[in-house]
This record gives C-alpha cells, sequence and structure tokens, in this order.
DNA sequence: CAGGAATAGTCATATCCATGAGTATCTAGG
DNA sequence: CCTAGATACTCATGGATATGACTATTCCTG
C-alpha cells in the first residue's frame, strides 16, 4: 500500500489526469516514486473506488477526452493516517552495485561503460532538479523559501533527489577512475571456482 | 532477475551457508541489495538446480548442519554475461518521502519524528560501513586500498552504501530543521479539497 | 498524404517481494 | 529447570511490480 499513498501525496498540489501522472512518475520528475503507468491507471480506479480521490470528466476537442483527479477529504485523512505510521528504512536496490559487487571476477570495461552511463544520466537529472527548484523558489533565496515558501514538501523531496543524484554521480565517476587506474596497473585477481560439488570436511 | 545476480555476487568473495546470507542481506551489511530469508532460500535452491551454485554440506556438533554455497564456474559465466548486459536507471522509493511530499497537508509533528528516527538510523548504518571499510583496508591508507587492494568490489560498493547513508542522515537533519523552524513561526497553508465529484468545464 | 510522435488509456500475465507463521536443535542466563 | 535467543531452514499466500501488447485520436513533419 505504498504506491497508492504516493499517488494522494502527488495530487495533493494539482489536479492531475492518468496521463500526466504517468508523465510525472516516469524518469521525468519522479523525485520521490516511480511507477508504470498500467500501475498508475490500476491504482487510480481504485482509489476512486474507495473514495480518496474524485474525477471528473473533461471534455477536449483537440485531443482525446481526459479525466482529471482531485484528493477528497476522505483521502486526506488517509494521508494523515498514513504520514503517523511507523516508516521502515528503506534500502538501495540496484542492479549497477550488484555488477560493481562483483568487479573482482568479471570484465571490468563493460562495467566502465556503464558507469559512464549512469554517470551521465544522474548529471542530467540534476539538471533537471535544479531547475526545478528554481522554478520553485522563483526570485527568492534558497533559505527565504525554506523558511517561509509554500509546497515545502515538494522542495525538501527535490532536494534529496538531487542529492541522491549527485551522489550517485560522484560514486560512478571516482569507480570509473579507480577501476581505470587498475586495468592500467595491475591485473585482476580472478578466484577459480568448482563445477560440481566437492564433499569436504567442516570447516 | 536481479536477486539472483546478487546472490551470486555476495557469495563470490567466500562460500556461505543459507543463514549466513540472510545475515548479510538483512540491515546488517546490505550495501549492494536487501533481500528476506524466504527470497534467499528459494533463490539458493533455485540456483542450485540451474547449476549456478553448487551446495556442499556441512556437518556440525554444536548446532544444526549447514550448507555452505559457491559459485561455480556456470555461475560466474552469468554474472559475465550480466555485468555486460544494460543496466536500467534506479529510482528511490521511499514511503519516507512520500510522507515529507505530503507536508504541507499532513500534521508535521509526526513527520519529524520519523525523520529523526531515520537520520538516528542512517548513522548507525553509517558506523557500521566505516568500520567495514577500514576492516576491508587493514592499514593500508584508502588510496592505496583504491590502487592495489584485493576486493574492490566490495570496497566500492561499501563507499556508495556510505554516501548514501550520509546523505539520507544530512537531508533528514536539514528537513527537521526546516519543518521546526516553520512550526514555531507561520502556520502550515492547508488546502481544502472536495468530497464529491463536480463537473466542471475545461481547463 | 503518409508516417510517426504525442495524448489518453487498457488488458493480461508472470515474476518479485513481503508477511506471517512454523520446525528443530543447542547454548546461556536467571 | 525453564526460557529466551541464536542457529538453520521451510511453507503458504497475497499484494506489488514489471513486461509486453493493444486501441484510438490528433498533431506535426516530410
Amino acid at each position: 500500500m505504498a504506491l497508492r499513498h504516493a499517488v494522494l501525496a502527488a495530487l495533493l498540489d494539482e489536479e492531475l489526469s492518468g496521463y500526466q501522472l504517468t508523465k510525472a512518475f516516469d524518469m521525468g520528475v519522479a523525485n520521490f516514486w516511480h511507477a508504470l503507468p498500467q500501475q498508475l491507471y490500476a491504482e487510480l480506479a481504485k482509489l476512486e473506488q474507495d473514495g480518496l480521490i474524485a474525477g471528473r470528466e473533461v471534455v477536449q476537442e483537440a485531443r482525446p477526452n481526459k479525466r482529471l483527479f482531485q484528493v477528497t477529504a476522505a483521502g486526506l485523512a488517509e494521508l494523515e493516517r498514513f504520514a503517523a505510521t511507523a516508516t521502515k528504512p528503506s534500502f538501495i536496490r540496484d542492479d549497477l552495485l550488484v555488477k560493481v559487487q562483483s568487479a573482482d571476477h568479471v570484465d571490468t570495461g563493460a562495467l566502465i561503460a556503464q558507469l559512464t552511463e549512469r554517470a551521465a544520466f544522474a548529471e542530467a537529472k540534476i539538471g533537471l532538479f535544479d531547475e526545478l527548484l528554481r522554478k520553485m523558489r522563483g526570485d527568492r533565496s534558497e533559505q527565504e523559501y525554506l523558511r517561509h515558501g509554500e509546497r515545502i514538501g515538494p522542495y525538501l523531496t527535490c532536494l534529496r533527489g538531487l542529492a541522491f543524484e549527485q551522489g550517485n554521480r560522484d560514486w560512478c565517476e571516482r569507480a570509473v577512475t579507480v577501476l581505470r587506474e587498475r586495468r592500467s596497473g595491475s591485473r585482476p585477481a580472478v578466484r577459480t571456482t568448482v563445477a560440481t560439488q566437492q564433499p569436504d570436511g567442516p570447516e
């Protein structure tokens, strides 16, 4: 029941259509959650059934009609309840880290390529976040906005997203440097592994 | 097929039992992945069936017998193949961020409590990671280890985990400061929401 | 005027992941 | 002696997530 609340939180600041939501939850600005269109449409349907959001049809001539969704009082209460429950710690879960973990046993050339790609991706998101933050601040300073700006929630999550991607970029660049240095220097140590069970005494 | 490779990567450096794996993959040192015992035992069984790991029974007298698993040549080849495939970008997915996103509309007292708790948790993991890195380095300097140390993979993922938790801690502390300042200062702006559908003209 | 991107949304399926409970043995503490 | 905790592992179930394919209309470009 996590996507549920992410959708509610996303609809707090503005009325959105399912399609607009999918844009917000995909690579674009998923600063606090990520989901695919199918999940979002399904979740919107459930949320509406449960009365936590209210949809209204908007007839359009230039393009297909759409339904805009707004959080109801019940939805806000549900979010309030959710915000008060204990939060489980969150963990990194990233294929790239799995690959780097095995750096001593696999080809580092491929790793370097992917770390470079990831660094570029992070850089792009950093740009997006920077721009987003500037837009929210307007002409105010960051300190000023943090104290008195409206919509502090989105601003804070955006700051986290920014820091996360900066961490990503810095780490990727460092890892690339390290792996390159090692390639040019000493040969990587490869441990051999067995192919079949070999019964053995206790350790 | 992600846990699969995470398990393989974890078994590269040392032969482990299922139980030891669960310890490594739970809060302790899940620097690159996280999983529950049930998933791990199931995955180990599948990996063994597929010949990617080999288990050997270790008879113990003081405690229940166990099975230690080792990566086979086929397993290493599978990891190699995996490491060469393109990596999807990874996204933050964190309940706490969802809650902070709705900070303008819910009680900030509860949020502050949870941010504080998360900061403490992050601090604890930072301590763990620091210790782990020191252990891996031994008496060498970090630069020295990065250049010539064995097991650079685990060291690099540990560095990422450390940076991630530092980012977590810093952000949580900052968010707490901001939310506290705002509480003592101005009253939070609460937007009202509707409870029923209200058909309306197009935007 | 043909083709592709963008808008707007849906269906089906398979795998992943989390939750909760349960088994059995041994050790250490009160 | 009794209980809690560590070791070592298993089963069942349901909800969350990812993948791939599909419908339909309109706008823009070549």
